[in-house]
DNA sequence: ACGCCTTTGACCTTTCCTGACCTTTCGAGC
DNA sequence: GCTCGAAAGGTCAGGAAAGGTCAAAGGCGT
């Protein structure tokens, strides 16, 4: 691991753990000044380590006092959860499909019969207007980020 | 956040806080002498900061006895929130209007700044891979399903 | 040799701040 | 009432200071 983007990359989650509320702010050009390397290496860095996926949200501000920010979400989607999320959804799914996986979380205790009851209509509220070719993936999207939101801590 | 304009807009948002009724009346010219710049800047920092989007309506006055207003909308009063979220995001949204929505929230204290940065990340993760004409709608269902599920009770 | 990840640099967009010039309102004097 | 001047606030364009994009070149493992 001995290229510029590791070290950047490990220098930035270094800040963060020092961090109180998991949440950096710095300056793109002071950075790729600190690191002797051109700026736009900074956004390679970012946008392949620091990507929502690994769970972190970047915010910039170009223009005088720019600056980029990096928050580290709460909810790591470390292995479990998100990916059998993600698994477990997919790109598109049926209601039939999202039925029976929202009441197999309410069985394991991780949702309430309040919470299932609530998704299930945003659901159909969000997917009925739709053309029934874009339901599948629209609900499926829908269904991944509530149920993140609800099994994040 | 060390430029003019934040300080500004940070000063109103702390006047706003300690007025009753949520409302405050200034002059533009004070404030620029306050802060010794152009009086033009006040208009830059109203424009950019104080929008409906970000739930702010601003009134002016010209002439003697001229003044500059700027009341503060509040969610909080009604009844409704399903269909005021509705209303306010609609069948689709760009990005920015998203973002401002979330920092509405955000400053109402209805939202804190993990909750935020959260909403932006499935935001970005579920839309990036979308044809872009596709986007806005999805946006849309996205942020109605996350800041309701966020809002409830 | 091929493919993937990294690094660089030229060029672009956004945001901030200022200054010159414009419009609106009020009130004093006619 | 009219006119005019002073006292507000409004607009706009330009320059500077960020950060963003993208494609081409460079490296490294297989």
């Amino acid at each position: 691991m001995g290229n510029l983007a590791d070290y950047i990359e490990s220098y930035l989650k270094r800040l963060l753990e020092q961090a109180e509320q998991g949440m950096i702010e710095l300056q793109r050009r002071e950075l790729a000044e600190m690191f002797s390397c051109v700026p736009s290496q900074i956004n390679y860095v970012l946008t392949t380590r620091f990507t929502p996926d690994r769970g972190y949200v970047v915010e910039t501000r170009r223009g005088g006092g720019g600056y980029i920010r990096i928050v580290r979400l709460s909810f790591r989607p470390s292995q479990n959860l998100a990916s059998l999320i993600e698994a477990e959804i997919g790109d598109e799914i049926t209601e039939r499909r999202a039925d029976s996986l929202l009441l197999r979380l309410e069985d394991e205790g991780l949702l309430d019969e309040g919470d299932r009851a609530f998704v299930r209509a945003v659901l159909e509220r969000e997917t009925e207007r739709l053309h029934p070719s874009y339901r599948g993936t629209v609900r499926a999207s829908l269904l991944k980020a509530m149920v993140m939101l609800l099994l994040r801590e």
